[in-house]
RNA sequence: GCCGCCUUAGCUCAGUCGGUAGAGCAUCUCACUCGUAAUGAGAAGGUCGUCGGUUCGAUUCCGACAGGCGGCUCCA
């Protein structure tokens, strides 16, 4: 996901043959230490990265690689992933080593133990990491045949099987083994002490890796957990251990910042705070219930959406939660789902199946009738019920759920306008996430892969990528490949949101579909009186409300913009005397349509505060005799900034505005001055 | 589905080396009537996730199941 770095490149440092890198470097004035110390250099000849500690055999040009670079915390990272399996190996003599490479913010190395790593385990590691980390060893390259690797790895059955893959499958391959068993010579990294030169330990590794363990500055574990070997669940499980490590101790603690800033945005347990949403035992597992704060938020969502889905010329329609088998072997589902359907039920003689998707449903809808090319585009949209039997262990709060509501819609098109309403659909998601407020985006293409599943000819992919792929690039949107992610029934563009703390979350779809209305048959009159076959553009804006609501809740950590705040506007009495008086104020403002509540409770009023800032209400309207007296009330806002005294017409008036102009931004004593 | 961990009051969590449990918050009652993030006192609330086993006795030990958490695999 992180683009490679495009800032200016530093300067070629020419190493001359004979000597190491490091030495070039040092003499070039190129520092060695801190965030922008380089840790290890690229080969500009082949563009391969080196240890500091490289001597060409003739005179290359480098350029040095900094800590505080994406290249360079990977190699911090991979080297404390060393660090990680030698503490391993001397706690816990006789585990063996399965692969240990760098990953997005941190590493994680795979162990075949006796037993599994307790979180006790994981301090005594740390520990044991550390005290390598201080000793300051050497990591030292060397190359080794492959019948030499067999034979000191005799004990290692991991590291034996990535010796037989070398070169080939695992270069190519997605699972980390390349980290180990880069290219055609193999080479092991011996780390010797750094005053004595003895070998403490070894290990298969392509490299580059830091010159000392010391030049590791910050490091953490974070988590044990199983893993299949070689990430097939055909395989063993391994004991994976993952672990963060950084350029700077800052960097560092920024980065576990974020881990509990994300903790504290975690609609789950906002969910809970906020009596948004629940997951009753009782009915299952992946099966919220919304509580009336958490369908108010729901029923704004898809307000706002329905609305503009009717805007934007989509006829919404409604289509049941079952259907009989035939539905979903005609529509070609069935054969490639079956398993993440819920197993059907019988009666009449018949299976029916719980819904699982709704484009069969509404491909019934166009065949209906006779459809004309006077029609077309014709666009279905509803809030579709699904239901998915998603594997125990994956379920998710509202991101991975059982049952779930699909903004979907389908635009039957004829292939010439098939282009032109997908710049539409694009326009329009884009358009809607960002009157979310998620307005930070990128497109992923996903295409064919190798694998048999999909149907359709190579020439329709074709046809169907490139329309899709015309359109995505208009945007002028950074757009990643992501070859093989396709449907089984065609190409899709998928919309990626960051969020407030820059987390990236799958968010729309549109899907290209010329397999379905061939095998529902559908047809439409062309002008010229023959009959020929639309072709169908999926499209999903949320992909799910229940997952949208979960992103939403993290984006603004439960305090929702005040339009689809669940309470938009507390009054708080600063004693029993103005409860009347803010009464009053109330029913003006609900006249507004705005969702408004009294805190008439026995507590003191400054609890009443309390209360309202962690529930996170956007307006809090305080009423004391002054304000009474003076016709007014006294705003305070979830800053905590105020503005008091504001008559209550100005007042009322102000808060509708702001409600109504669906700002995302938090109102605060300037903003609504300002507005 | 796989591996590990977890499940005690509405919520967050103590605790019982096997003799049926406790705090804070929330709730309710009473007093207080207070100007921008916690007034005080009192009460109520739990067959310790479910089922089975061991035991004189299980919330505690063992097993199965359910649900949750972290990963893996998967994600139309």
């Amino acid at each position: 996901m992180s683009a490679a770095p495009t800032s200016a490149a530093p300067a070629p440092i020419r190493v001359p043959a004979g000597t190491t890198a490091q030495e070039a470097l040092r003499a070039a004035g190129t520092p060695l230490k801190g965030p922008d110390g380089a840790v290890v250099v690229r080969d500009l000849a082949t563009g391969d990265l080196k240890d500091l500690a490289w001597v060409p055999e003739g005179d290359a040009e480098v350029e040095p690689v900094p800590a505080a670079s994406p290249e360079g915390r990977a190699v911090i990272r991979h080297s404390a992933a060393h660090v990680l399996a030698q503490a391993v190996q001397d706690l816990f003599p006789g585990t063996r080593l399965g692969i240990g490479p760098p990953v997005e913010h941190g590493f994680y190395y795979d162990f075949a133990p006796d037993r599994p790593f307790t979180p006790e385990d994981l301090q005594a590691l740390e520990k044991r990491m550390t005290e390598i980390v201080r000793a300051g060893q050497y990591f030292s390259r060397r190359e080794i045949s492959d019948a030499d690797a067999q034979a000191e790895l005799a004990h290692e059955p991991f590291k034996l099987e990535l010796i037989g893959l070398k070169g080939g499958e695992a270069a190519s391959s997605d699972d980390g083994a390349s980290v180990e068993v880069g290219g055609a010579q193999l080479t092991m990294y011996d780390n010797r002490d750094a005053r004595t030169g003895d070998l403490v330990w070894t290990d298969l590794c392509r490299g580059p890796h830091l010159p000392r363990t010391s030049n590791i500055p910050a490091f953490s574990l974070t988590r044990s957990a199983a893993a299949y070997w070689r990430g097939s669940e055909k395989n063993p499980q391994l004991q994976r251990i993952y672990g963060t490590a950084w350029e700077s101790r800052e960097a560092h603690k920024a980065y576990l910042e974020q881990l509990a800033e994300a903790e504290r945005r975690d609609h789950r347990r906002l969910g809970v705070e906020l009596d948004l949403f629940s997951f009753p035992d009782e009915i299952g597992s992946g099966l919220p219930v919304f509580h009336p704060k958490g369908g108010v938020v729901k029923r704004e969502m898809e307000d706002y959406v329905r609305r503009r889905h009717i805007e934007e010329g989509f006829d919404y329609v409604g289509t049941p939660h079952i259907s009989k088998r035939g539905l979903f072997e005609t529509s070609g589902h069935l054969p490639y789902y079956a398993d993440t359907m819920f197993p059907p039920m019988e009666f009449e003689n018949t299976e029916y199946y719980l819904k699982a998707m709704n484009c069969p449903m509404h491909n019934l809808i166009f065949r209906s009738r006779g459809r004309s090319y006077r029609e077309l585009p014709l666009r279905l949209f509803e809030f579709g019920s699904v239901y998915r039997y998603e594997k125990s262990g994956v379920i998710h709060g509202l991101t991975r759920v059982r049952g779930f509501a699909q903004d979907d819609s389908h635009s039957y098109v004829t292939p010439e306008q098939a282009p032109g309403e997908i710049r539409h659909l694009l326009a329009f998601v884009l358009g809607l996430l960002s009157d979310f407020g998620l307005d930070d985006y990128y497109l992923e293409l996903s295409t064919r892969g190798d694998s048999d599943k999909f149907i359709g000819t190579e020439e329709e992919w074709a046809v169907a990528t490139a329309v899709l792929e015309e359109a995505a690039k208009e945007t002028g949107l950074e757009l990643v490949p992501d070859p093989g992610g396709a449907a089984f029934y065609g190409p899709k563009i998928s919309v990626q949101a960051r969020d407030a703390i820059g987390r990236t979350w799958q968010m729309s779809t549109i899907q290209y579909d010329f397999n379905q209305p061939a095998r529902f048959g559908l047809e439409f009159s062309a002008s010229d009186g023959t009959r020929q076959q639309p072709v169908m553009i999926h499209s999903a804006k949320f992909g799910s409300i229940e997952r949208f609501m979960g992103v939403l809740t993290e984006h603004y950590a439960g305090a929702f913009p005040a339009w689809l705040a669940p309470v938009q506007v507390v009054g708080i009495p600063v004693t029993d005397e103005q409860v009347g008086y803010l009464r009053d104020v109330a029913l003006q403002l609900r006249a507004r349509g705005i969702r408004v509540e009294i805190d008439d409770s026995d507590d003191r009023m400054q609890k009443k505060i309390r209360t309202a800032s962690k529930q996170k209400t956007p307006f809090v309207l305080i009423a004391g005799a002054t304000d009474a007296e003076a016709g007014a009330v006294s705003f305070r806002f979830r800053d905590g900034s105020q503005h008091n005294g504001v008559p209550v017409e100005k007042a009322v008036a102000a808060v509708a505005e702001w409600i109504a102009s669906r700002a995302n931004t938090d109102p605060t004593a300037e903003a609504l001055v300002a507005g």
